[in-house]
DNA sequence: CGATTTTTTGACAGTATTCAACGGGGGTGG
DNA sequence: CCACCCCCGTTGAATACTGTCAAAAAATCG
């Protein structure tokens, strides 16, 4: 049996019992593959169920009536992506594949088991969609209040942090998989501009690249222009109870 | 016993049954009250509780390291406020009021004994955290990917809508006690320019301003120049069961 | 009624967009 | 295996939108 990455997340946050990482496990019915630029789920195609990433990125995009295209997050593995559509027949976003990927399909009845029957892994959840919201208000903020340079350092900070937060040896540079145009809908700038933006951060010795990857070269001046704050790392879910 | 409209509000989404009501009653074991301007729970305070809005207007804004602030979401009657901070020890965000108000104060504790004894409750607080999520998603869209004008208009217009949803007789205009700075400060704008944005709305004919009040005069045009998508009139949680 | 905050207006500056063109790299098909 | 093509990254110049600064009018508060 392929076994779900989401009990290790959820397992950093709180110690699990057999029964709940069991449960965890089987919630998983299924995995489907897409490919770099595949589109997963598109935007008004029904929502009957939830995604959690196994292997490479996705993000979510939502397309504005005047052809504009918004980049919502970006999910990395052993993330949720599509449980935004929870609320809703059809899907909100679009979910793109930004690398060839693979995802675990979990539908919508079983969450119902699962906060039935493990009540502290639905107050978990809730907790963790609280703080994916904290993440996205800091994205509008960034996006809202801070210059195209200010922004661009986020996004990089930002990945390259929840990339460490997995594990993953960051310190060797990061992938970014993003054309600079999806940097740009991320951003909310022209990928144009973008451009001029990374290489200004390149030139300020803050990054360096190299064929798709991303070296961080000095991470506390690129937190800084990017007004960068790392609330993963301060993360609290003890009062969740044992 | 003052009576939550936490209730009111869940009632909307799912028929609760008795057990179900009293004990969202039961959840809020305060009041408080705050008058206009002033702020209930600073950025990196003690996060202890989560508040239900029960007269009057909130928001919740972040201060950048700069200097410049950024207004993540207005909380209007019955909403919650303050829920993103339970993920953490300390608020993310700053809660102050827009008006004189009062909310019920929630302990974190309590919303443990809630899922566990009222695990459809928590299913739903967990969907409506998502649809939380996407309404913050679609403000970062409207900052990130439309111009000035139409970033205030969205912001009436979300206003607006939500306000009826709640069974506010919109048609006579409705309340925006929100200071122009605020208004910017929201919009990602200077409040110089939501001035010109304003008027330029009136002198098009798709609002009214008289003192503090907005009418609008066009909801179909409104909403068009904001791209706006009434999502929350499409919410479904039938799945929930019954 | 005086003081302070908020709204309004104008002139000017600056940042980001638009438009256009070129180069490079990778994949595809012949 | 090579040619071709398309997408992506890069660069420059001109434009447009929004911000900044400053000051006055209007509204609100005590």
């Amino acid at each position: 049996m392929v076994q779900s990455c989401l009990g290790d997340r959820l397992g950093r946050y709180l110690r699990l019992v057999d029964a709940e990482r069991h449960a965890l496990e089987a919630l998983e019915e299924s995995e489907r593959v897409v490919s770099r630029g595949q589109v997963l789920r598109a935007e008004q195609a029904p929502a009957r169920e939830l995604f959690v990433v196994r292997r490479g990125w996705l993000y979510s995009s939502m397309l504005l009536p005047d052809g504009n295209r918004q980049i919502l997050s970006v999910h990395l593995p052993c993330e949720f992506a599509g449980d935004t559509g929870m609320a809703w027949h059809n899907a909100p976003f679009t979910l793109v594949a930004a690398t060839d990927a693979a995802v675990g399909v979990i539908d919508k009845a079983a969450l119902r088991r699962l906060f039935a029957e493990h009540p502290r892994l639905g107050l978990l959840l809730y907790t963790l969609a609280q703080a994916e919201r904290v993440a996205l208000a800091d994205r509008l903020a960034s996006v809202g209040r801070t210059s195209a340079r200010a922004r661009v350092a986020a996004l990089i900070c930002d990945i390259m942090r929840r990339l460490r937060a997995t594990g993953e040896a960051v310190e060797s540079g990061i992938p970014l998989p993003l054309t600079q145009e999806e940097i740009g809908d991320a951003t909310g700038l022209t990928a144009v501009h973008v451009n001029r933006m990374m290489r200004q951060l390149v030139e300020d010795g803050m990054i360096s690249r190299t064929n798709g990857r991303v070296h961080i070269l000095d991470e506390a001046r690129l937190a800084g222009t990017a007004n960068h704050i790392d609330r993963f790392a301060t993360i609290d879910t003890s009062w969740l109870g044992a």
